[in-house]
DNA sequence: CTCTTCTCCAACGTTTGCGTTGGGAAGAAC
DNA sequence: GTTCTTCCCAACGCAAACGTTGGAGAAGAG
């Protein structure tokens, strides 16, 4: 039999990344990681120096995927609020994206991986949103980057915090409810990014 | 020495709320919880039957806290823009809270504490904007509870995974930029509340 | 005072995860 | 074919967490 060390690596790889999204970092062990590979566990720590390696390479390979995946906005509110609706779609799609960020958010300390490919992808997407707003098609009353941190909010917490958001709607099948709750974030972005002041 | 058994449970409670929310449930343990209170491991065993149950109570008693400490919002587009800024400042002055669902969400698999209970209380906090919306107050573009999550996801998010936020705004200093950052809040809720329909 | 009940701890055996080591087998170099 | 390197695994020692047990001492009942 041949070597196959890319083979052996991915399949590392995809071990680790069903293992973290299911339990995260500390809820799964090296060893159940190169089980479900069908590899030895020495290569774990031989290729990626540990779980924490590990987690780092799947999360960033996942981030990469996904913003590669997901166009970036447009210029004018309605754009806007088609946008979060596609992110919405990608993110129900890929879930195991999300769950990614929350383990980052609550185990690392600070440290994060990737953080200046990261920041620059968000740049970019802010820009986009500065620019609709610099030709008047968007509102000027958020600075470009908060408004992105709200689409974010509104698109997201629904998957962040499932349960809250089981108990205050009251339904217990997100899938049946993907329709509706896209129609609701696809306004509430387009009135988030609109001209124009509430109240 | 007089034997003090609620002060003994008492102790433990703080210690496991620190710990679970600085590493979760399964980034400590059992040992470190009872070192931290002064007292012997069996002790938790005995009254709380482990780290699950021990989770679930240190759980419901922060949610039982918050949802008493932070008012329910009441009936014009301003006012839920204040709401949405008391919230705010709330989850800023007790992160906790926030972590804690966060955990849940990864870990308790569908199963949540004190479901009933919680449930009625976000109920009640919906039929409040529903009130507002039925006197014509607030838009009726949502439905009150779809409502309900939006608000929640723009002032959540920022806690939730308080590394984009970093990434996308590039504060490097969240105390620093409450203040904005709460007028963004205020100003959006603001926007989602009021009568109107956008663009 | 005596007996029972309850609180609390020290200590134990078992299991599990960590990270490493030594060696065997497949390819590459020559 | 010989040597050298690389890939891979079985197995190990160590450390830590689990959940439990036996017993010592304080409170309360009679």
């Amino acid at each position: 039999m041949a070597w196959d060390t890319e083979g052996t690596k991915r399949k590392i790889l995809d071990a680790a990344a069903s293992e973290f999204i299911a339990h995260g970092p500390d809820g799964t062990t090296v060893e159940k990681i190169a089980r479900a590979a069908g590899v030895n566990k020495e290569r774990v720590y031989n290729y990626f120096g540990g779980k924490q390696g590990l987690f780092a390479h799947v999360l960033a390979e996942q981030v990469t995927t996904a913003s590669a995946a997901v166009p970036i906005p447009a210029g004018s509110a309605d754009e806007v609020g088609e946008y979060a609706g596609r992110l919405f779609d990608y993110l129900t799609e890929h879930p195991q994206l999300l769950r990614l960020l929350q383990w980052e958010a609550l185990t690392a300390s600070g440290q994060v991986t990737d953080e200046a490919e990261r920041t620059r992808m968000y740049a970019h997407r802010t820009a986009e949103l500065a620019h609709g707003q610099a030709s008047g098609a968007l509102t000027s009353a958020f600075e470009a980057s908060d408004l992105n941190v709200l689409l974010l909010g509104i698109v997201g917490y629904w998957t962040l915090l499932p349960q809250v958001t089981r108990m205050v709607t009251g339904t217990s099948q997100p899938e049946a409810d993907h329709a509706r709750r896209r129609a609701v974030i696809v306004e509430a972005a387009r009135r988030l990014a609109a001209r124009g002041r509430a109240s």
